[in-house]
DNA sequence: CGGATTTGACCAAT
DNA sequence: ATTGGTCAAATCCG
């Protein structure tokens, strides 16, 4: 495992490669009154490109941070690390005996990524409570919410035993506009889901799966945004706000193929603080080059009570190229502790190109 | 009967 | 002390 940097770093600038190929394919094709499916699919490649490039990275600086890697440092950071690994609860005498193993789950949740999404159910169209997104969720508690009028329900994935995966989230109504729900996701699926919908839309090259990977993402993904894309095909209003500031793991959200959105996660997931980590180090120096450092991009103001939402009229997208769909997608990046970004407008360039060059060459 | 949900209590973070 | 998040027993549902 260790040693599959190399490795690693060679599938990942291929898939960039490969991405920024199909990208100029696909400006070909705009030039050209080609079919509709021709484009579509080289969106869906390129997406799948940069999910898949994404991942990678993200597994490696998550592997990073998660274990203290013997190269040194592994900076964990932020202040939460409570060096309470030996034993601290002299008193808890109710269920300690399982304190070990929860403390140790409990540890890890705190660096957990964190993303929120709020969704919009059209009115018309019936799709209430499940609200679902293509995991099979336990629900394990419900909360009412200071400020908030509708109670906050809280998921697991089903699996968490079986497979260990620790996702998680959180689903609220929003207050005002019933059509409106915050979806906060925890975690990534770690769980094998056997369902993968997803066509693979061609035989991508050499897409041979990150093999030596552990079980984790890549199918997953897919499945998801296949899912994801029904709901908007059902008339769903997604916008997502992105919390995953203080741990590498990827965002990775289902874009569906609407352009706009992407992408962006990444400088979250390189906020200064996390760098460090020799992975990133290894893959790309240069990414992580002060260059854009533009911390995190647009940013809604989180207005935490404030419930609000709306989307944010004032961003608005280039040119959502489906506008059948209607969807929107917006992404915010916030930190979740630390790192504390001057937020303040929402400035979101639609030229937004994430200083691509240090990243592609 | 097994798995999911409900719901009040417990725990941790602020 | 307050609030959000999780646990787990009781309950519900197929």
């Amino acid at each position: 495992m260790e040693n599959m940097g190399e490795w690693e770093q060679r599938s990942l600038v291929n898939e960039l490669t490969q991405g920024r190929e199909l990208a100029r394919q696909l400006q070909v094709h705009l030039n050209v009154p080609s079919s509709h499916e021709s484009r579509e699919s080289l969106v869906q490649k390129i997406q799948a490109s940069y999910e898949k490039a994404l991942s990678m990275l993200n597994y490696n600086t998550s592997l990073a941070a998660d274990q203290p890697q013997p190269s040194g440092l592994a900076i964990r950071m932020s202040e939460s690390p409570p060096s309470r690994s030996g034993s601290p609860r002299s008193e808890d005498s109710d269920r300690d005996c399982k304190e070990q193993e929860l403390k140790d789950a409990s540890k890890k949740r705190k660096t957990l990524p964190r993303w929120t999404q709020l969704v919009r159910v059209t009115p018309g169209t019936a799709l209430e409570g499940p609200l679902d997104d293509g995991f099979s969720w336990r629900k394990y508690g419900q909360k009412d919410i200071l400020g908030a009028k509708h109670p906050r329900g809280y998921y697991r994935c089903t699996h968490r035993n079986v497979q260990g995966c620790l996702a998680t989230k959180q689903v609220q109504r929003s207050d005002d506009d019933p059509t409106i729900f915050e979806i906060t996701y925890r975690g990534r699926h770690t769980c094998t889901l056997a369902s993968h919908v997803m066509p693979p839309s061609g035989p991508s090259e050499n897409q041979e799966q990150g093999t030596c990977m552990e079980p984790q993402q890549p199918e997953q993904n897919q499945s998801q945004s296949q899912d994801l894309l029904l709901n908007f095909q059902r008339g769903l209003k997604v916008i997502t706000e992105d919390l995953g500031i203080d741990e590498p793991t990827y965002p990775s959200f289902p874009y569906p193929s609407s352009t706009t959105s992407n992408i962006k996660l990444e400088n979250n997931v390189f906020s200064p603080s996390v760098i460090d980590n020799n992975v990133v180090g290894n893959l790309s120096t240069s990414f992580i080059s002060p260059a854009t450092s533009g911390t995190g991009y647009f940013s809604m103001s989180p207005s935490p009570s404030g419930m609000n939402n709306t989307v944010p009229g004032n961003i608005n997208f280039p040119s959502t190229s489906e506008p059948q769909l209607s969807t929107e997608i917006i992404q915010a990046a916030t930190s979740a502790t630390n790192s504390p970004f001057p937020f303040g407008n929402p400035e979101f360039d639609p030229n937004f190109t994430f200083d691509n060059h240090g990243f592609f060459s």
